[in-house]
DNA sequence: GATGAATGAGTATTCATTCAT
DNA sequence: GATGAATGAATACTCATTCAT
């Protein structure tokens, strides 16, 4: 509390004399910050995963050494919490179909992203919770949606045009029988981590096209605007 | 826990159910404790399929005109209402089983049951939910599937025996193919209650055998046990 | 849990077998209620007035001797509370404007009926931050206000007819000094609990008329809707 | 507490403060720490103007373009800044004060200040919130009262000897006067905001001293100790 | 038995204040 | 000195469950 000798006067937000200033011009002074954000998403991925998001953010932020207040201040509530981890994991699957595009066969390639995809979610309770349940942050689902959307589009038209997809099948089939993939995870559980296996299994086949043919998919899938309004937020309304 | 259907007599607020005592060891409800349970049911069941179950024993109680208190009478806990809902779901199944059984074709038998049966469940929010999360009461479930499963088998043989299914399909693999569909329900909500037929068509047709044969399902089906198992309840609580 | 002996069916909300039924067919089991309610009212007055609306609810209750929850049963939230204490006060009001109104004098009358008025809310702390702070339920102020609202008016009335009220006083004038005497009273404290009179005295002698007349006041005083718009409830913004 | 005003130099922003040692104790700060010292000062006007005392610490330093902890350098707590404004303002109607002592007419000028001073205080919303409730730091009050305390003698002297004022009326009643016409102006708010003219003209014409003479007014005024006693902070916590 | 009043642990969230960088 | 990240006690409110009437 007692005064000090003078120093270069430093102004607002002046950005003199910080700690190895990064490129770009955002946030100087973060390299705590980020290491702590991380440690946050680390414990909560762990945390929700392992219960669910019944978990209180105080158990997350015990689980990662830090104080609650440290956790609202990285995350503005426990959607954006849940939300954050969720579009973590849907960077992921953008990789995943990148990569599955460049898979020479068509039909390979849409079934390898599927089954990456499956296994990846089907391995974090908490990420099938945000996935499944309409009670959780999903805002950002759109905005991830949209990086993800297009290349789902693109392995189903190359399997289409192929001849090995049924010609019917939208990108909001691909949702649906991601999602529904996770259903048969939790049943699976921990015990048997594999058991979702059998259900994409089935569901992969009855997406083939066979020499055949097979009948139409009944109704009309999604539009692209329908499957964002229905994932979009859906609190449960209180009355 | 300690209240259990007195008997599986028919339709919602039937009036089969009498003083007379049964055959099997249970006391049957009084009369007017009998209607009580069946008001807090069908209570229940509109308030949960209208707000999923964030909604209050209150809601419910108010909703049947009783007091929580009568609620809590008829049943000890949430859960147990919960699983009550569900397993008078299954005994629609049971029903719908039997008639399916009756069917000339066998697969016809099979499909028709399953889409019978995801017809019913698609239509309640609530017991998706059920059916979906962890969180809900699920204990009774092997109860329930204790009626259910020889059926499901019967159909199942029937089906596998005339060649039209695949033959390593089990009945926890219905179960699986029963609750993804709910799945498909959740997304297509309200606005698109017809959605879940699409998923269903894929499935069904995963199910069915074609000439050219099909590869086996990976793994193993989950035996009885594991399915009551997987399926019996795993509260999200703190260790 | 045990299945009890049949008794008289009652129906739901059947009004028998209740103790002692009142008049009203409003609510019959409601002793026990009514009384808490009393408790929380009193305990709240009491815990207000000493610590200014910065007490905590569980204060309240613990002062009351019970639980947070049936705070919570009886007012929906804590402005709910406040707006209970402070129409009980108002109905104080209404009663002393009501006497006031027999008074043979116009000028004692208004007079009177101002000083019983501030005499009243100057002893409760919790009733002045009420009063005078816009962070409080005030709601219910507008209600209170239609009751009070014509006695004061009458009383204005009479006085002016008199020619013993300055010709141009109106109600939300009299409003904005019973509020104003809350000042004195608060920067009176406890120490000096009759303070705020000769705030009061100030103001009484400003309003009454002189023979030689007195300046009008300057710009107009607020309708009757400008004032509830004034008084209703104003939650300070977050951004 | 321990940062002081290091010179009463004058309007905001003001550019006389330096680093040359003045005559009384107190080191002054350095250049930019006065600088930071407005700039704080300077936002928390505004933002407690606008949004009243629960308005963030962040916020005001937000506004300020400075971190909260330059804030806490400059001030121990929350209290302390509000304190700081509040003697800001005082100091302004010291200077109010001065120009009234120089009015011709004594009663003009004891009706000029407190004209003045009460349009200062009614445009500021956190300024009446600390005028008016007892939650903020009000401790240094007495210390600038000691600053305004002589001049509003002064100005109540030649007032009363001229024989235009009550006789009795003290500087206490003077103090409460001003901040009764707070009140008026949180009544009226932005959408009247001369409002507190009318309550305004009430109190200075209770003040005025008639022909006829006036009764006295009731108890005895607060002695300067008193005062300053029934003026400091008062805070609202838990004992 | 039926009722609904009472309970209180539990949850998300805020914000004044401290302290490492 | 300046910054803003970290902290965690504190608070309003909910709801499953118990129990007196």
């Amino acid at each position: 509390m007692s005064e000090r000798l003078p120093r270069a006067d430093a102004g607002p937000a002046g950005p003199a004399a910080t700690a190895t200033a990064t490129a770009d011009g955002c946030r100087p002074l973060r390299r705590d910050a980020e290491r702590n954000r991380r440690r946050v998403l680390d414990a909560a991925r762990d945390v929700f995963a392992d219960r669910g998001f019944a978990a209180t953010l105080d158990d997350v932020a015990h689980a990662a050494g830090l104080g609650v207040g440290t956790v609202y201040r990285r995350f503005p509530d426990k959607d954006a919490l849940v939300e954050a981890l969720f579009e973590e994991r849907i960077t992921g699957l953008v990789e995943l179909a990148d990569e599955a595009a460049r898979t020479e066969d068509a039909w390979a390639g849409l079934a390898g992203f599927l089954e990456a995809a499956s296994r990846l979610m089907a391995s974090d309770r908490g990420l099938r919770q945000a996935v499944m349940s309409p009670h959780h942050g999903r805002a950002g689902v759109a905005v991830a949606r949209s990086q993800l959307a297009p290349r789902v589009e693109g392995l189903l038209r190359r399997a289409r045009e192929s001849g090995q997809l049924r010609p019917d099948v939208a990108a909001s089939d691909v949702v649906t029988t991601l999602e529904a993939v996770q259903v048969a995870a939790e049943i699976g559980g921990t015990a048997h981590p594999e058991h979702w296996r059998r259900l994409f299994a089935v569901l992969l086949d009855g997406l083939r096209c066979r020499d055949g043919g097979c009948a139409a998919l009944p109704g009309a899938p999604l539009s692209e605007h329908e499957l964002a309004e229905a994932m979009s937020l859906r609190k449960t309304r209180r009355p």
